[in-house]
DNA sequence: CTGGACTATGAAAAATCAGTGAAAATTTTT
DNA sequence: AAAAATTTTCACTGATTTTTCATAGTCCAG
């Protein structure tokens, strides 16, 4: 996991690293708000842990612009423990707080809270791209070389089912029982015609569908 | 400024009620939280102190239930005092917490912080455009360059859970239970219906709104 | 290198689904 | 209590999608 410490404090950000790094994530380094923004631009995090007071950019206009552009949980690190700063911290997407002084165990076990609530929201894992060819399954969407292609409810079914399966050689039956359902009788020759099809879709990339002969198909990258 | 308090227990009830009157608000009562939901349905209020333990609907799900289709501020009021509750708390859009047991001060001072933030947070409003169209969430206006548009209800609770699930494919199911509620047992196609409609009010922009056939809807920029 | 078995493809028929309008039911306002 | 507004149901239609099927093409064992 990598986790993002901004702090102006050398000493601070020394024993937070020390710490993540203790339990095997990566730790990278911001001394305030601006570079942190930037930072965030260039790379994902799994976890930011964002000091209130520092120059230049403070904690909160950091998480406000990060936010704008990234949906990653912070963790705020405060010197203060008014009610106001909590509130108007929640206001603006932070998920959890933690009051100077701390124990860095402390932070260790928000940090591990936030990651697997992080985990369970996203079960299936919302893009995956395979060279030119990019599915992005919470919007339904698929990308050729970045354009993108329209296919019908079956087409997208199987692709979906193809990659869920990459990999594995699956027979005409399974193809028409899986994604089908278990009440189709009609013919074994239709998963032909749609395969047609999704191949004609994905252009180039027709080449991750690959035929076995006597048995049926596979998606193989 | 109107208080809505919700729990099963007479006793803390009263003690509440006293209370917040004492400070000039106004009090209203809901023994659980089936009956919270259906009060906030039919009026707005200010605060919502909400018991987390009840009958029939339990704290939690009556906050889910109601912030679907208004954004007041909520207070819980907690027996337990463990991590876990509490995120799952603010994830579902709660602003506070108090663990029982609770001096009447605490909770009438967080009273005042929630109700003060939300004041400030009236000046701002929170409004989001897409080209043309704007939608102003604290006013529940909506605009399609510049001139307002209006929406009944229903309308309006789509467009917000659309904006708030931007991307997203949703279907018709998912739509029912999610803006309808949980308790819905109609026809699909009143989701058809009522598309046809924000789609109409939307103008040029009903192209945010994309079809997804053999799924439901999506609404996408 | 050839025949049979299997797959690819095109075209047409069949089935499905969303858009729509109108009317009924319900809720809200007057 | 009546009127207005909103929500819901539902049947119909046109467009899209799915399926079937005939033909052409490909592969490989003998």
């Amino acid at each position: 996991m990598k986790v993002l410490i901004v702090d102006d404090e050398d000493m601070i950000r020394n024993v937070l690293k020390e710490y993540v790094e203790f339990e095997g994530n990566e730790a990278f380094e911001a001394a305030d708000g601006m570079q942190a923004v930037k930072m965030c631009k260039s790379d994902d995090y799994d976890v930011i842990l964002m000091d209130v007071m520092m120059p230049r950019l403070d904690g909160f206009s950091a998480v406000k612009e990060i936010k704008k552009f990234k949906d990653v949980p912070v963790i705020m690190l405060s010197a203060r423990g008014e009610e106001y700063d909590k509130l108007f911290g929640f206001e603006i997407g932070v998920d959890d707080y933690v009051t100077k002084p701390f124990s860095p165990k402390e932070v260790m076990a928000r940090i591990n809270v936030v990651a697997k609530r992080r985990n369970q929201r996203d079960e299936v894992g919302d893009v995956v791209t395979f060279e030119g060819l990019t599915v992005d399954f919470a919007g339904r969407n698929v990308y050729v070389d970045g354009d993108k292609v329209d296919l019908t409810p079956k087409e997208y079914e199987i692709l979906f089912y193809f990659i869920k399966n990459k990999g594995i050689a699956l027979t005409r039956e399974k193809l028409l029982y899986d994604v089908w359902g278990f009440d189709f009788y009609g013919d074994d020759r239709t998963v032909d015609t749609h395969i047609k099809m999704l191949r004609a879709n994905l252009k180039q990339y027709r080449k991750f569908i690959v035929t076995l002969r006597g048995v049926g198909y596979k998606f193989e990258v």
